[in-house]
DNA sequence: CGCTAGGGTTAGGGTTCC
DNA sequence: TGGAACCCTAACCCTAGC
């Protein structure tokens, strides 16, 4: 694309610390917009001020490296119980982490490479299908099922023994069960 | 001022719905002050209903049913300091959860039946990896690239590719970065 | 004035480039 | 890998017109 990235320049910079200093910050098709400062920023749209701005403030005064949770719990939720009842949720967490500790001595056994159609190949089947259609609650196990039927063989008693996958990967702290 | 921007809820868009179904677009301020709905709207103006409104029809009608929505997972988060100078290590945690409104629109639409080599399909590799050699503290870049090389045909620039994904996931909430 | 329809702008997450 | 520049779009604002 002709995109060779306009790099900002320091002109450019001080105008736009100005115009925020005169405007406000949040102020940004104004500041683009005032004769005082669009003679350096011409080459700029309002959206290229505030993502500017957001990057020069993070590296400016962002030294809070703790605290980056999200909650933001100030959204008042009723939270309103009884809202449509319908079927029964799973959701998953598969949590991992290498330890530097090498061990050399291979544990897992997999049968091999054999990724065909059984075996456990159906875990990557399951993270597939959550990770694609990425719900914010999960996936109940309709849903994976027919998800995975749509791309994959599958086996005619297909759905129970997704379900055994699901009740293992749970166990195993793979999954979490959501609801 | 203090409007960090409320994202929509279900419960919020599910109102809405019903109440255009009862009072038909248009009516915001009926649908805001019906005591059915009020409830799950008090927080909106009749203008944000019908901005919602317009929305959610872009969308819907269009082609992405994007949603993403954030919603914040009450996910322990130790989150280490510093520590390890070793080698860094990524783990994961993949959370869904399936939501309880029931959407009759058809919303799978996920076009790529071409499960192969390109999109997200890496993310099933990157679970599939994980579930796989189940390392009790994950496995770092390397070995994930390793393993999925072994079973799956990849771009040569695969290993900034995943990475890449490996960041996103992270910041999901679907990894967990384990160092 | 209250309310709606639209066009305009901002906020913030996501993505690409280097 | 990480950060700076850029993109996408939900959420919010402004205003004409009824």
């Amino acid at each position: 694309m002709g995109n060779p990235k306009q790099k900002w320049t320091s002109e450019e910079e001080e105008a736009l610390r100005a115009g925020v200093a005169k405007h406000g910050t949040g102020k940004w098709k104004d500041i683009q917009r005032d004769p005082e400062f669009n003679p350096f920023l011409s080459s700029r749209s309002n959206i290229d001020l505030k993502d500017k701005w957001r990057n020069m403030s993070v590296s400016a005064g962002g030294q809070g490296p703790r605290e980056k949770s999200r909650s933001s719990k100030a959204k008042a939720n009723p939270d309103t119980p009884t809202t449509t009842p319908s079927s029964v949720q799973t959701s998953v967490a598969a949590s991992v982490a290498h330890d530097t500790a090498a061990d050399p001595n291979v544990d897992d056994s997999t049968k091999s490479l054999t990724d065909g159609k059984n075996a456990s190949s159906y875990n990557a089947m399951i993270f597939e299908a959550l990770s694609t259609l990425n719900e914010p609650n999960g996936l109940d196990t309709s849903k994976i099922v027919s998800f995975i039927e749509q791309r994959h063989e599958v086996p005619q008693n297909f759905r129970r023994l997704l379900s055994t996958r699901l009740r293992r990967l749970v166990t195993q702290d793979k999954l979490e069960k959501v609801v």
